[in-house]
Formats: C-alpha cells, structure tokens, sequence
DNA sequence: TTCCGACAGTGGGGTCGCAAT
DNA sequence: ATTGCGACCCCACTATCGGAA
C-alpha cells in the first residue's frame, strides 16, 4: 500500500467531523491493507509508530526539502526509513538523522509531508486516536469492538492488536491474554471536586478511598525470579527501582502483576516534592548511591494477578483481599471502606494533614478496566486559588489557532510593584473566553510583541486555580504554580488587588 | 428529547540522557 | 561546561459526538 493512500485518509478523516464517518473512512482503508502492512497501517493512522520513539522531535522537522509530484512511497518502504532513523546512536547521530528525515521528506508528495509533519511531530489532528481506530479495526476486521478493547487491555499496543484483528479476526484476538513480563495500560481515574461529590457520583454505597501519593505509577510484574518494573506509559523502569525489584522478589507469591506508586519518603515519613521522586525514578546512572541518598518507598494498591491467577474481571472487593493476602501491610497503600461521608473527609483531611496529595475513592464492584479512565475510580485533591495578572498571551494552534491563548501569569511584587511571572496557563477556556480575550488583549497589546508572543498591559486581573506551588528554575521568582488553571476573569479587580509573591511563597516549602 | 460517557485536542512545569556547541 | 532536543514524569479542562435514558 501506498503512504499516499494513508495521507489521503487521514485527510478524509479530518475533514468529517462525525466519528461515525471517521470509522467508516479509516475502515475503508484497513479492509484494503496487505497483511505484511496492517500494523504500519494501523500505527500511522492512529498517530504512533511502529518503532514507538525515533528520536525526532520538531526541530529536526523544520526546513525540510521540496516534495516530488508523483506519489510511490510504500508504508514498509516508510516503516523502514523509520527504523533506519531510530537506529542512529552516538556522534554525528543528530546529523545523520536529519539527513535520513530529509531523504523521507523528499520521496514524498506534499500531502504525504503534510501527514508525516503530522504523524512524526505527533500531533495528527484528525480526530481520531486509539478510541475511533478501535472501532474502525473492528468495523474493518468484522469482529465486535468489545473483542478488539478485551485484546488492548491485555496487549497494550494497537497497532499489534489492530494487525491480529485484520488478519486472524476474532480468534486471533481471543488469544491475547495477560502475560506476566508484558505491561497492561494502568487504569486511570477521574476527578471529583470533593469528597462528598465522589461518593456521590459512586452512588452512596459503601467505597474504599485509598491515598492518593504523588509518586510515580508502576506495574510490577513477577514471574519466579524475574521482575520487571513498567510505568503508566508502559516504559520499564527496572533498573532504577532496585528497591522495588526487592520488595516484590521478597514477597511469598511468585507469579503476580501489581499496580502500585514508588514515592520519595523523607526519614520523618512525609513524602518529598514530586520534582525529588521524579528525578530519581528517571535517573540511570549510579543508582546504588541515589538509593542512599533518596530512598524510594512502594505502596501497592491492586492486583491484576496473584498465584497464575488473572484478576481483571473480578470486582476491587476481590482484587484487593487478593493483595492483602498476598502483599504485607508496609507495602499497602492505606484504605478504609466506608459509606460515611463525614468518615471519609476524616480519611481525607488524614491524608492531607500527613502531606499526601488526596485520595482515590473506588467503588467495590469496579473492574479493572485497563487503559481507560474508568468510572469506578475518582480522584480528589484541595485545590488552591489565586488572583493573578496576565503579563501576556501566547498564539494557539489547531482549533485555537487565531486565538491568543497561553496566558503568562504574574504575581504582585509589593517592594518594587513590579510583577513576577510564575508559569503559564491556557487550561480552562470556553470559545467565548477566547474570542474575548483576544480582541481584549490586543487593545491592551504593549511593548515588544512577537511571532508568538503578545505582551499586554498588566491591567487584567485573572482568578486561577493550581495543585501547588514547586520550586521553578527557569521563572524569575524561583517557584512556579502545578497544573495552573483559569477559572473566571475578575474586572471587579484591579492590578492592584492581585495577590503578592509573599502570599505565594507561603505555599512553597 | 435530553443527558452524559468517552474521546480528542490544547497545551502546562520539571527532569533526565545524549549530542552538539 | 553549557545548551538544545527528545522523551516522559506529573497533569486539567472544554467541545463534540452519539448512545443511553
């Protein structure tokens, strides 16, 4: 198959908005693909790549060279560049690899550069990801969606999953299952504003919450004496969690997959700032020294198997006496069960009194529903707010573009009544809030403005909720907030009334 | 007919390893 | 030694479609 023919669908795609036309589109085309092609097909047209990584980013996509007229790439002609692409190494790699881009980009017409800008630079635009292309898949192989989900779970990769389904239909997706070495998607949760809307939205009957760690997510998987360790995007961490490679080489069941979060505890107990556990979860080097120095700590809190036996389809309830038979207490993320409301703010001001992050509330019939943000689990976490002003706004892109969007945020310097920037947000934006601020922005456009850049009059006064306030190396003031988002224009303040650096630097440890 | 779950899109700060400067 | 890039850790929120109610 020709890429030009994935370029074209992409295109078709992209131009319907209806996701019934989307499947039936990417459909179309999969029913057409050759066997030996199906995973590339699949791959590309759900923006990922076969090889995953190449180690190309945006940069190395810019000026690239003219197209040629006639379109004959083929995908395994593409799929191979690809690979030849990721296997640059060591000096001279950076080179190589922009000149093995440029060589794709010159075999190519002008609607397949479009694709490839877009599928290498990871932003395909076309409405359609792993939710539309799973049902495209099964629409094309013949086989219920269910199946080509059931198989995901288990495989964690569709491209993979999406070839089987082409060429061995619903047998071949029967025979994925989970294996014990080979990561399943994490499920996620979804978040609530308070304790009391969780328990609402689960129902009102008895839950567990469970601590909420500001860790990072892992899967462990251990087959006898081998362990491996995988992160939410299903990387292996292994060699740099030796602790946790021991704690579950040290458990008494020898064929078992936990779902956990490893965390940096101070000696006192109290967890470090997320930028300490991220940074040693994601060093490689010297290890043996970094777990003196910042010791991690593994808290689990499901099971997806224990004993050869595979969990998913049972309820929380019996994934988790599952764990506790297997996992001991020191490793258990703590939980209590309850209908009461005002017991679980009780558990939940616990959490927060000990300098955790929140909980997870779950309901007790909940499937582990991998991949997905299942409706069975629900996050809450405080929330802070503050009356910031807007320094400038940044251009968008996609569907905003023509839209001045990223908000630079500041705070109130009282000594020199200056502002210090403390991050950026463009989080929380209806369409209407857009097309105001950009014409509002542009009459109070002040100073030197750029390409993407549009600096304003500091007269607008902003609220805006964060998770938190972290240590900043790049912003004047030496914090920044976490996760900053808009939550109303306040033309009741003025500048004046902003809230200060001071104010901010309380929250900061 | 209305409601709501799932998805895609639009980006945020911080940190690492590696290659280039 | 420092800088730039790619990748990945954490992530919130809105608009939209289409099936559920």
């Amino acid at each position: 198959m020709l890429l030009i023919d994935l370029a074209r669908t992409s295109a078709a795609v992209a131009a319907d908005s209806a996701r019934l036309a989307k499947i039936r589109h990417l459909a179309e085309l999969l029913s057409r693909v050759a066997p030996d092609e199906a995973e590339i097909a699949v791959a590309y047209l759900s923006g990922e790549l076969p090889q995953r990584q190449i180690g190309v980013g945006w940069r190395t996509l810019q000026d690239l060279p003219e197209p040629r007229q006639i379109a004959s790439a083929t995908l395994t002609h593409v799929d191979d560049l690809l690979s030849r692409i990721k296997a640059q190494a060591g000096p001279g790699s950076q080179a190589a690899r922009k000149d093995l881009v440029e060589e794709l980009f010159r075999a190519v017409t002008r609607q397949e550069q479009s694709f490839l800008l877009r599928l290498l630079g990871g932003e395909l635009r076309q409405g359609a990801l792993n939710g539309v292309m799973i049902e495209a898949v099964a629409k094309a192989a013949g086989t219920p969606a269910a199946e080509v989900r059931r198989a995901l779970m288990l495989r964690g990769w569709l491209p993979a999953v999406g070839a089987a389904a082409l060429t061995g239909g619903v047998e071949a997706l029967r025979s994925f299952r989970l294996e014990v070495g080979r990561p399943v998607s994490p499920m996620l949760a979804q978040s609530a504003p308070n304790v009391k809307a969780a328990l609402d939205r689960l129902g009102g009957e008895a839950v567990a919450l469970e601590w909420k760690l500001d860790g990072v997510r892992v899967q462990a998987h251990r087959s006898g004496p081998e362990v491996k360790v995988f992160t939410r995007t299903l990387d292996d961490i292994t060699a740099q969690v030796p602790e946790l490679v021991e704690a579950v080489l040290a458990l008494p069941v020898d064929d078992i997959v936990l779902d956990g979060e490893v965390i940096a505890l101070r000696a006192d107990g109290r967890p470090e700032p997320f930028q300490v556990t991220a940074s040693r979860v994601s060093s490689k080097i010297d290890t043996a020294t970094l777990r003196e120095t910042t010791p991690l700590s593994v808290f689990f809190f499901d099971a997806l198997r224990v004993g050869g036996q595979d969990l998913l389809e049972l309820p929380d309830s019996e994934r988790h006496a599952a764990l506790v038979r297997a996992v001991p207490e020191e490793l258990l993320t703590p939980r209590l069960v309850t209908a009461d409301p005002e017991e679980g703010m009780a558990f939940f001001a616990d959490v927060l009194r000990r300098g955790h992050e929140g909980v997870v509330v779950k309901s007790p019939g909940t499937l582990y529903a991998a991949g997905r943000r299942g409706a069975g689990w629900v996050k809450v976490k405080p929330r802070h707010t503050l009356d910031l002003v807007v320094l400038a706004a940044e251009w968008g892109h996609g569907r905003r573009e023509g839209k001045l969007s990223n908000l630079h945020l500041g705070a109130r310097d009282p000594e020199s009544g200056d502002f210090v920037m403390l991050g950026k947000t463009f989080k929380g934006l209806t369409d209407e809030l857009l097309t105001w601020q950009t014409e509002r922005f542009l009459a109070l456009a002040d100073g030197p403005s750029d390409e993407w850049v549009v600096r304003v009059r500091p007269e607008i006064v902003v609220e805006v909720a964060f998770d938190g306030v972290q240590r900043s190396p790049r912003y004047p003031g030496g914090m920044a907030l976490r996760f900053a988002r808009v939550l109303r224009y306040r033309p009741d303040k003025r500048p004046e009334d902003a809230d200060t650096v001071d104010s901010v630097r309380e929250l900061l440890f």
